[in-house]
DNA sequence: TCTTTACTGTACAGATATGTACAGAATTCT
DNA sequence: AGAATTCTGTACATATCTGTACAGTAAAGA
């Protein structure tokens, strides 16, 4: 008679939705039924794509992760032409498709668990000897080009939390002076 | 016959243990049966001193703002002395006291909880001008003005994190050479 | 069409957290 | 010493979240 249509929902979905938590209110919103209800399906598909809470966990670990080691730094983008240039679309990047997002609520987490810690101190360290790099390749040297990578750096993770909002515009001006700062001799 | 010695925890300890959890875990963390656990104290004592969990929350939300604006602008070597010098007792303050620990963790909570997000802004706003009155009094103007002030208050509120683990020499070391690229010509 | 696979909903058991009631112990005030 | 204040433990009712069991529905391939 009544044919009810199920709604289905896929293993992206779910994890999509686990990040999303993820960065309005750190891992502690990441609750199982609270994705359910938000996603309209019943809590217990879960368990099909995931063997637990914690599966989940370490799968979103492991995309924050990757995101930040493969997808950047093979992108052409930011491994050809000239060091200033590809700092400029760093930041760019970074800026368009929000890929600071995470920082915060994976830093909290990483204080508490051991493997979100041991994530977080290798993917920052990959990212730090990746702008290290461009700023080196600009002829820094020594606690110089130290200070200028770890500047580049915390400004960019921190910058994400939008403290100080202004128009498009503003902020493109506002970044091309900020690169210009931190690479001049 | 048998004396038990009743353990007593005040208010302040509560706080200051609720405190720690929501930097160590975010604000998901600051449960009322768990600090209880930690302060080796039956959960009841709680509601002696807070109505409820939100109030607590509301009074870490008032000790955390607090901290930034009249703690720090009522502070002498902040607002006495040439502006150079008042730039680098700030990040000196900032980084012995840990004045910014709590950073992520109000930032994840004020994404969803209205109050804080209220708080978070309102802090950064008085921080942001403290800030960017001492470049103006070092001369610079505009857009050059405000990308300065927002480099130094971004990387201030990120270094917390320990991203990049150094001795305390080399961070001061940094420290000076971080201050001179800021605030040159 | 039949079978496999990829899911879904309902139901249950247990753990964890919140808030309330209330009697009692330790400290402070008079 | 007596009384008020400040805080504690135990007990109870309720809500929230986790994980398991299991039967059933939908789509995809043989």
């Amino acid at each position: 008679m009544t044919q009810k249509k199920l709604k289905r929902v896929s293993k992206d979905e779910w994890l999509a939705c686990a990040l999303k938590a993820l960065a309005s209110g750190g891992i502690g919103d990441v609750r199982i039924d609270k994705l359910a209800r938000q996603l309209g399906v019943a809590r217990s598909g879960f368990y099909w794509h995931f063997k637990d809470r914690q599966e989940l966990l370490n799968d979103m670990l492991a995309y924050w992760a990757h995101e930040y080691t493969e997808v950047v730094t093979e992108n052409k983008a930011l491994t050809e032409g000239p060091a200033v240039q590809r700092l400029e679309n760093v930041m760019r990047m970074v800026r368009d498709f929000e890929l600071n997002r995470f920082e915060a609520a994976v830093f909290i987490w990483s204080q508490s668990d051991p493997a979100a810690r041991e994530t977080f101190d290798r993917v920052y360290k990959i990212r730090l000897d990746f702008i290290r790099d461009m700023f080196s390749e600009l002829g820094f040297k020594s606690d110089d080009l130290e200070m200028r990578a770890q500047l580049f750096m915390g400004y960019l993770a921190w910058e994400y939390t939008d403290f100080c909002p202004q128009s498009t515009a503003k902020r493109d001006r506002l970044l091309k002076l900020r690169l210009h700062l931190l690479t001049r001799k």
